[in-house]
DNA sequence: TATTTTGTTCAAAAAAGCTTGAATATTGCG
DNA sequence: CGCAATATTCAAGCTTTTTTGAACAAAATA
């Protein structure tokens, strides 16, 4: 069974207090307007708040959702980078712990749902300029090639803003005018 | 009926060319990734390929989709400033342009569909700082305002983040490292 | 190896979001 | 005003995505 003599009385609370609701009702927010699921803004949003890694089943029992979507909403929260796994001597259970670099949230982000769409985009770019080339009305074929230009330009500018992006929030405190850093979890 | 002697032969093909389609696609999926559903990412597609403005039936017949579809379409789009109302003199119809300035509907977008959320953002700050002045255990609290001061900078960071992306895809083409003028439709 | 714990898979149910098209509103014209 | 042309609304249907939970797989223990 589960309690162990070993056990050191976890004692985690089930019942969510008002401000992690709260606080998980924030990232719910947040996730959808970037497309994700509830259920992965839930799942974030209570590793976030609390002061200690968190189990598979803690998730589970605290959120009041089903295995299935915790199993799946911790795996695409690790191949986002966000968040990580945290050892923890005599459990057998993998133990989570958020992320809490914006930096890296971004960049996990991004790297995962905009680079690979950004980088075939150039190939269909081209094929557009294929196709392009058996208008026979010249006119046409001629604003047709303006307009492939013109994504041209979009896409490279697009390419460059993603690093230009993740140098703002990471490294280069410099470029975010004023002074920002807050006491607190830090970056 | 609709031919009426001074209607100058429209002769609007009803088929789409190939590069058209290839386009249209590439629009689509864009739409995708930012959320928007596949009919706004066909209609801006279709009149970001025409040479010249299309009515509301003229996007209904070549993409073949609803007028409901078309309607709220529009709607959306024209909120987004993502297309523009063009006068044509004789005509009761509505006539749409693309806008083409990525500039313009980078800050659509953001103005639309990220800003209030990060205006509102902040007063649920405030809603989670007041929760946690309720916390009677005193670790806990703290670590609750330690996690919640970082939600504080992450807010300011995102905040700050729009006006420099609109900045480098707008006026001070200077902050885009090497030149990128590209002659065509410009901007 | 048998057993228990831990975590994943996946088909079906539920929910969310999009599209359709007929009814309704609005606008311009005579 | 009355009519025709143009555009919007919205309930119902359809599609897609998410969630559920029971069956299955994997790993540690004894």
């Amino acid at each position: 069974m589960s309690n162990t003599p070993q056990m050191p009385a976890e004692g985690k609370q089930v019942r969510l207090t008002a401000w992690e609701i709260a606080t998980i009702d924030s990232f719910v927010r947040a996730a959808a307007l970037i497309g994700l699921p509830r259920s992965i803004g839930e799942i974030y949003g209570l590793l976030y708040c609390s002061p200690d890694p968190l189990t598979f089943d803690d998730v589970e029992i605290r959120l009041g959702i089903s295995r299935g979507s915790v199993s799946g909403g911790l795996k695409t929260l690790r191949q986002l980078g966000a968040i990580t796994l945290h050892y923890v001597p005599g459990s057998r259970k993998d133990h989570y712990l958020p992320e809490l670099s914006m930096e890296r949230l971004v960049r996990g982000f991004i790297k995962d749902q905009f680079s690979p769409h950004l980088a075939s985009s150039a190939e269909r770019l081209d094929a557009i300029e294929a196709e392009l080339a058996t208008e026979p009305d010249r006119t046409r074929r001629e604003h047709g090639l303006q307009r492939l230009n013109t994504l041209r330009t979009w896409r490279r500018r697009a390419e460059k803003l993603l690093p230009l992006i993740l140098a703002v929030l990471g490294g280069s405190r410099a470029l975010l005018s004023q002074d920002d850093s807050a006491p607190g979890d830090l970056v």
